[in-house]
DNA sequence: GTCTATAATCAGATAGAC
DNA sequence: GTCTATCTGATTATAGAC
């Protein structure tokens, strides 16, 4: 079963490594990002269902099968782009300054998760699909980026707890799971086609929908 | 092109109508039914792009060609769910007690909504399918009963604000659409899977986060 | 690693006998 | 109207040359 060619790369004299391997690489990153950016738009536009390998290939510029040399399934391309939004999401929570109060970052939180959204950049991803569920709970990175952000998110919710500025008879998971929802809500669409409002107006009406509720105060 | 054999019935002395017509269109419409109600249950369990048109004929235990003899494709499948819905939710709303408040029916409306997706009854269909859209907004049964529901709320939404009970800074549409959302609320899973609360309890909780919001009154 | 071409599968829809 | 069998097209994934 041995190849008769001779397949082992001629040994060069002395460049031992570093420069070259970190140029190819630095190139291979450039072309993944590249894939993660379409990836994350057609999530966002379309859902994952919706998407399809032929468009993200085309979007990129490069062949399907190139495609699946940097990503093994379809699935692992929407994992990529879920673990660079957690990334994002990482860096802007690492951003908000320490001055402010713990209410105030978790309205920030959820003002950046809608604006992401009303922007087109926010990659929807069916909850139901279990094959995919299966690939996003097996990947680290993934998985990390989320527990760090909603251990961010937690903190923050015990302190406005404790400081009296968040309801607390409301049970911490459930404000952590009302603060992700703000990142697929369908009322930021439905507002932007019925109403004429600027983005910005209907994040701030979406905002104070959440946190100052429905009823009359 | 004319069969052999006499399929005629037998002409009886003197029953006009109604009746032998009424048989068969009853037997027609039960079996059309049972494929609507096939249809809810996968589509609340599964979405409509994971549902398949096979998975609805085994449900319904016909093949699928005679599916097709009663819809003429996935997409008025699902519209026909969404009228049954829509069906029920009328319904609802007229079954709700002229003597309670503005408020109490909303936040009834908004309960019966979270009841029927926790118990898999609420169909939930992809927002930014533009073919089923088009089926949608085509289906005049459809059309109607989202007009009827959504002036029900409207006047409900309109006679709280004008009573005190609900927040006037907040315009009535998107009061409607905070209202519709909760029927798709991701929250409410996501607290079956980690809490260990009883469904009535993630509806009270949820109610209360949407009502009364997440700040501390 | 990138490409073209193709395999393999699956799902929506239809043909035609009964 | 219901069935079996099939068509058609789309989509994920891969083979193999360069």
């Amino acid at each position: 079963m041995k190849s008769s060619i001779d397949t082992t790369p001629p040994k060069l004299p002395k460049t031992p490594k570093p420069p070259k391997i970190s140029f190819k690489a630095q190139m291979l990153l450039a072309r993944e990002d590249a894939i993660v950016q379409a990836v994350n738009r057609l999530l966002a536009e379309k859902g994952f269902d919706a998407m399809t390998v032929d468009e993200v290939a085309a979007n990129v510029g490069i062949a399907k099968a190139s495609l699946y040399k940097h990503f093994s399934s379809k699935e692992e391309l929407a994992a990529a782009a879920m673990v660079h939004i957690m990334q994002r999401a990482q860096a802007f929570l690492s951003s908000l300054p320490a001055s402010d109060t713990p209410i105030g970052n978790l309205r920030a939180a959820a003002r950046w998760m809608m604006a992401l959204k009303l922007a087109g950049e926010m990659p929807s991803l069916p909850s139901q699909n279990s094959t995919l569920r299966a690939t996003l709970m097996g990947n680290k990175a993934y998985m990390d980026g989320v527990m760090d952000a909603s251990d961010r998110l937690g903190a923050w919710i015990e302190a406005a707890q404790q400081n009296g500025s968040l309801n607390t008879t409301l049970p911490p998971i459930a404000v952590l799971y009302t603060l992700y929802a703000r990142a697929c809500d369908p009322v930021l669409e439905f507002l932007r086609l019925n109403d004429q409002l600027k983005d910005d107006d209907i994040i701030d009406l979406v905002l104070k929908t959440c946190f100052e509720g429905l009823n009359s105060r």
